[in-house]
Formats: structure tokens, sequence, C-alpha cells
DNA sequence: AGATAATTAATGATTATCATTAAAAAGATA
DNA sequence: TATCTTTTTAATGATAATCATTAATTATCT
């Protein structure tokens, strides 16, 4: 484990929630849910950039870096 | 465009080459290069750890979603 | 219980990384 | 200018993983 989504927290901040999110998003709950739940082993610019630009924020506030030593 | 990889400012922050770090990273220079170029759609998230480790940054260091409008 | 929201699972098509090789362009040094 | 190093571009092919879709399950709430 190393790179992790955070979307819950900007999540809450909007009171947005993921089904609205994916909608405006453009791509599937299952795939948003896939996303934030960390089942994902890389993602699209073009995802990232749909998902920056509805929640108008910048990767560096949804993607992290955990060190796991 | 919208999202772009800014490897620039940091690798010369951290006084090393592309080479160097694709070496430590264990990625291909041409790949690396490629990253840094913005000739890239997606990026997996064990080269976005990798080079985050080797760095010792955080994703939002090195990506950016510029807004187009 | 019933309704809404979110997650999990499985499948398949499509997309795109990534390594590799080779060549060209850009920088640096003397 | 000539030479060396570094970076970029191009092209190919194998591998990996998103993403949509469908269906079912679990969670959450009133």
């Amino acid at each position: 484990m190393a790179i992790i989504i955070r979307l819950d927290r900007i999540l809450a901040d909007r009171k947005m929630q993921l089904n609205e999110l994916a909608r405006q998003v453009n791509i599937s709950n299952v795939n948003l849910s896939n996303l934030k739940t960390g089942k994902v082993k890389a993602i699209r610019f073009s995802t990232l950039e749909a998902i920056c630009k509805t929640l108008n924020c910048q990767p560096g506030d949804i993607l992290e870096y955990v060190p796991d030593d």
C-alpha cells in the first residue's frame, strides 16, 4: 500500500455523494467506488482531470503517498 | 491539456538528472522522459509511488491540474 | 420493511503503460 | 569544430489495467 485516493474528506466537505460525483465526472459509480476504496492500480489523467475539475481541486488534494516503512 | 507532470523543478531542487532518477526508480529513461514531457495519458500507482519514494515527495508535488478555460 | 447509496464481483473490450531498440536532437565541455 | 553526455522522439509488441456493464450484496437511513 502506498498511493491512496482520498475522496471521503473532500466529498464530505462538498456535501456531495459518490453517485452524484460519478454522474458529474461521467464515470460509472462502480468505477468511482473502486477508485475510492483503493481497488485500482492506475488512473487515467482524463479521469483525474474530470474529478479535479468537478471538485475544483488539485491532484494533491486527492492523491496521497503513504510510506510503508 | 490539463493534468501535467512537473519533474523539472523537483529534479533541479535535488540536483538530480533524469537518467539518474530513472535508474533509481527502476523505469527506463525513455519512459521517464515521456512522463516528464507530457506524452502519457495515465500513470500506474506503482510508478508514482516509486517516484515519490525516491524523491521523497508527495504526488501533489509532481502532478498539477491546469484548467484550460 | 422499504428506499437509497455504496460496495463487491465477474466479464470483456478497449486503452495505454512500459521495456526495448534505434536514431535524432539538445547541451556541455574543451 | 569535434566529442561526449543527456534528453527526446519514434516505432514495435507484450503486458497490464481501466472502464462500462450487469447483477448481486451490503450498508445506511427514515
